[in-house]
DNA sequence: GGACCTTTGAAGCCC
DNA sequence: GGGCTTCAAAGGTCC
């Protein structure tokens, strides 16, 4: 088979009894879906079986009320005659495929305690006697305190007042450079009898460095500075600032700088669904993201390997530079987001695969096995597949298939279940769907090699413990052997 | 307004 | 180390 071979696309779509059949004159390559979203979740194994079993389809339906609808996509387009797999690959260049990994803030956040441990006040501006630091033991205590002695009017430092209330006096100055109260500034700037109760002074200094970081809202205390009210500085939040040392952790608790949103680096299939997903939309009529997204994920796996790699490359440099940019980032940043969302109980999602187990155990295992046979473990569901448990009833003396007359206690149990009845009626829709197409057209079967196993070993059918493994991407397909037969 | 859906891959977490 | 979970993009749909 040559290598320009069209691969077909073809979407299932399980459609409500109500639905009428979709007319066979639907010219390619529209593939039309259920006019409105089934909320009930396709079972695993629907997709891995319609990407494994689809090729030269024609629409198609299955008898009975349940219409199975079939749509022949010739989503990789086929113009003019030519066959032009490369076409939906738009190789303007590297640079139009990266994926444009969010730039975060330039100004990059530092945080309270950063800016402290790493930029001290004095440091900062060296022209601030001592830093502002010094002054601060005695803002909570002695709100007129100017920043001078009393009576020698000489600039009182950091050292002077190291024995007042360091502890708290540090926690609190750590907040954030911009809780120094600007009059606490201005006593360093103004001159020894003027004092601070003239209110801020804006801009006192061209290079003064928290000028433009000196916010009200850092405040959140009502810090009595500047508004000539010495004393109520607990006004606003009087539970929170207490002058105790918890009131101070709390204030910290509230203080601490978020870390910005850094998205995640795109992996190899969401840089392509990013620069294909136009081509579809423009090649179809689909509208649903889900859709498109269903077609992706099998044009992402009728792509030749050569064309994958290319991605896989792509998201590695993405990697790269994501690291370069955000050395200290974590994909565990921005875990939690969504699930927070969730316990908050706002998200009415259902855990992923939960439908699947039970217990712990795949309450699938043996029905995937009853259903599909050993010899198509390729259409057991993926959690099966991962778990690789339906091969230890072969140990166990089973024959491979069984109908619905041959199940255990267990199974009789698992089977009143309506959700399961309702997934394994999916499920027998999509065998006859399949045993449809493969009467029809004998898919791939001259590219699928198959173990002593029964285990395909097709890229697209690899078992699911080599499925995550991919040869580096610098590697040949000829120097890959092993990942490919 | 925000969660959901749907895909694959990468990475983190848990046992 | 295997298995599971979460998030990345996208946008229509639904609550």
């Amino acid at each position: 088979m040559s290598s320009t071979v069209v691969p077909k696309l073809t979407i299932i779509t399980k459609r409500e009894r109500s639905i009428s059949p979709i007319p066979e004159s639907i010219s390619p390559p529209q593939i039309e879906t259920s006019p409105k979203r089934t909320r009930r979740r396709h079972s695993s194994s629907a997709t891995s079986t319609s990407a494994s079993t689809i090729s030269h389809t024609n629409t198609s339906t299955t008898d009975g009320g349940d219409e199975v609808k079939i749509f022949t996509s010739s989503a990789v387009s086929e113009t003019n005659g030519q066959t032009t797999d490369d076409d939906d690959i738009d190789v303007d260049g590297i640079d139009d495929r990266l994926s444009p990994v969010v730039v975060e803030p330039t100004s990059p956040v530092k945080t309270a305690t950063d800016t402290l441990n790493s930029d001290t006040p004095s440091s900062i501006h060296p022209s601030f006697p001592n830093g502002y630091g010094g002054f601060f033991p005695y803002f909570p205590m002695f709100p007129y305190f100017n920043g001078y002695h009393p009576s020698s009017q000489m600039p009182l430092t950091s050292t002077s007042n190291s024995n007042t209330n360091q502890p708290h006096f540090d926690k609190l100055r750590s907040i954030s450079p911009g809780i120094y109260p600007p009059s606490m500034h201005m006593g360093l700037l103004t001159s020894p009898t003027r004092g601070n109760m003239g209110g801020p002074i804006l801009n006192p200094h061209p290079n003064f460095p928290y000028t433009q970081q000196w916010r009200p809202n850092l405040f959140p205390f009502g810090l009595p500075f500047g508004n000539g009210s010495p004393g109520n500085h607990n006004l606003q939040h009087p539970n929170l600032f207490d002058g105790t040392e918890r009131s101070v952790n709390a204030i910290l608790d509230n203080q601490k700088p978020r870390k910005p949103h850094i998205k995640k680096p795109l992996n190899a299939f969401m840089l392509f669904m990013k620069e294909q997903r136009p081509h579809v939309i423009a090649e179809c009529v689909l509208k649903e993201s889900s859709q498109i997204n269903k077609v992706l994920g099998q044009k992402w796996k009728q792509l030749p390997r050569s064309e994958q790699d290319k991605y896989y490359e792509m998201a590695k440099e993405e990697r790269i530079r994501h690291m370069k940019e955000h050395p200290g980032w974590s994909a565990r940043d921005n875990y939690g987001i969504r699930k927070k969302r969730t316990q908050s109980g706002l998200s009415h999602k259902k855990p992923r695969e939960k439908l699947d187990t039970e217990n712990g155990d795949c309450v699938n295992q043996k029905k995937c096995r009853a259903r599909f046979g050993l010899e198509q473990q390729g259409q057991w569901c993926k959690h099966c597949k991962r778990k690789k448990k339906c091969t230890r009833f072969t140990e166990e003396g089973g024959d491979g298939f069984s109908g619905s007359g041959n199940l255990t206690g267990a199974e009789s149990s698992l089977d009143e279940d309506d959700d399961l009845n309702d997934r394994s009626r999916d499920s027998n829709e999509e065998n006859r769907l399949n045993l449809t197409l493969t009467n029809n057209h004998n898919v791939h079967s001259s590219r699928i090699e198959r173990s002593p196993q029964g285990h395909s070993h097709h890229p697209q059918h690899r078992p699911h413990h080599l499925e995550n493994i991919r040869p580096p991407p610098h590697l040949t397909l000829l120097q890959q052997p092993q990942f490919f037969h």
